[in-house]
DNA sequence: CGCTAAGTTTTCCTATAGGATTTTTCGAGC
DNA sequence: GCTCGAAAAATCCTATAGGAAAACTTAGCG
């Protein structure tokens, strides 16, 4: 309460606390990965992080070192940090395969379970995509892209299941998806011969139709599970996460193509 | 408490300049966590923790919040870190109903791509499990239970998918089969009226009963693997899935009835 | 006995120095 | 001109001290 004359050797030092730094930075720089700030594969330096951000070293190692367990960056023993590569095309395989191992069974439990709570959470998720839809442009895709994540974790987490869920979650593969995007879109400014081909597949898989489609498979899904119609949840989740794996791969391959 | 001694006249401080110190630190941890060193939601002293294990906070903190992203820490952002609990009844069948749905078909996987290297490796690993049984005591079910996470990462490995082995990977089931197993271990000194009951359910299901059926169980899987035959590898491992979490069962039951 | 307020403790964050390792640069020899 | 090796620079990792904010404890008053 006593306000020390002498503090005005401090610079104002914006300290208004807030709750815990070292996970703000830790969002800081995913999101930084998301947004190809930090490209794929480059070096990343702590010092200079450090400073960017303002902050010390200690907040920024221990957000790396949460991220590296995340798979999002790699650590080289003496060597630094670094951003992971893109997925190959065979992790993106991977990847989606393993979604198949586990979330059409997901979405059959939570229609077994599901609970009033559960179908307004739904129906409330479902409306959000709607309005996503009328977004535009890259902001659009970003919009569908985090209800796309959002709706998924959600049957997740509606399964009852914490293993699942929590697994679904550590996946990240909205993330992977945005850094295709976000890659193929900086190929689609640099490139020349391929912008034609990069913006066709945009405007076929993303924009238009990806989007789109993907909703109408979300309302099918999601109206299984209100239904408590569990066998028709698991091959509608089943059926959208292949169909989706089939709308993604041509970017997939264009990026490892290069 | 310990007097450390003095840091005065080292010239040669154990310094053989080892790999990465805080990857090292986190092996400690998780070790110290593994053995109940760390109990069961107690807290998690950092500054303290340094000091123990003579380095600084630095490598600690990279460590703690590594374990965090590992689901085997929690943080509590101004109070500080403290073990994760003991998985409850709920948690533990969650698990198991995970590995169901990921591991029979990575089994089955294992065995339409496995070659002869991979072949070798499962062979080897039963060598090594038999080399375990001989063992006596508690070794033996830390033997036991470390042959057994090796034997599943092989056969996630085998399977190609790297979603899959990492995935299995985090969910550390072994670590929390060893946490109930010491829990139980514990309750055994102290308890009373209840010291017969585990003893016998040691004696049953862990040493005698479990880790022979569980390696048969794995000379079962391993052989429809090498035979490559999918069919069969996939229903062992069902099969021995199922099978362990009912010899486990009661174990986890008598720690969540306490 | 309950509630407020000050003091104590704990925890988190900052800052900087120094040792170790890798990478780069530059010069000599073939 | 090219390759190899050693010195120099850059970078990373570790260590330690100390300050600020929040939580916990304790004492005093109604």
């Amino acid at each position: 309460m006593p306000t020390k004359k002498s503090a005005a050797a401090r610079p104002v030092k914006r300290t208004p606390r807030r709750s815990v730094l070292s996970d703000e930075i830790y969002e800081m720089i995913k999101r930084m990965i998301f947004d190809h700030e930090i490209a794929p594969g480059s070096r990343v330096n702590i010092d200079a992080l450090a400073v960017q951000l303002d902050v010390s070293q200690t907040p920024v190692r221990e957000a790396l070192a949460r991220l590296e367990s995340d798979g999002l960056i790699a650590k080289e023993p003496l060597k630094g940090y670094k951003a992971t590569a893109l997925l190959s095309l065979k992790e993106f395989n991977d990847l989606f395969q393993f979604r198949l191992l586990i979330e059409p069974w997901a979405a059959e439990q939570a229609a077994k379970l599901v609970d009033n709570t559960g179908k307004t959470a739904l129906k409330a998720e479902m409306q959000s995509a709607k309005t996503a839809l009328k977004i535009s442009g890259d902001d659009q895709f970003q919009a569908l892209t985090e209800h796309d994540a959002r709706f998924h974790a959600l049957i997740a987490s509606i399964s009852g299941n914490q293993s699942v869920a929590d697994s679904y979650e550590r996946t990240h593969c909205h993330l992977h998806l945005f850094r295709l995007f976000m890659a193929n879109k900086l190929h689609l400014i640099e490139g020349e011969s391929r912008a034609k081909f990069v913006q066709d597949l945009f405007d076929e898989y993303y924009q238009v139709g990806s989007g789109q489609l993907a909703l109408k498979e979300h309302e099918v899904i999601a109206k299984a599970i209100i239904d408590q119609n569990s066998k028709a949840a698991r091959t509608a989740m089943h059926a959208h996460i292949e169909s989706s794996l089939k709308r993604f791969s041509p970017a997939a391959q264009a990026i490892n193509k290069k």
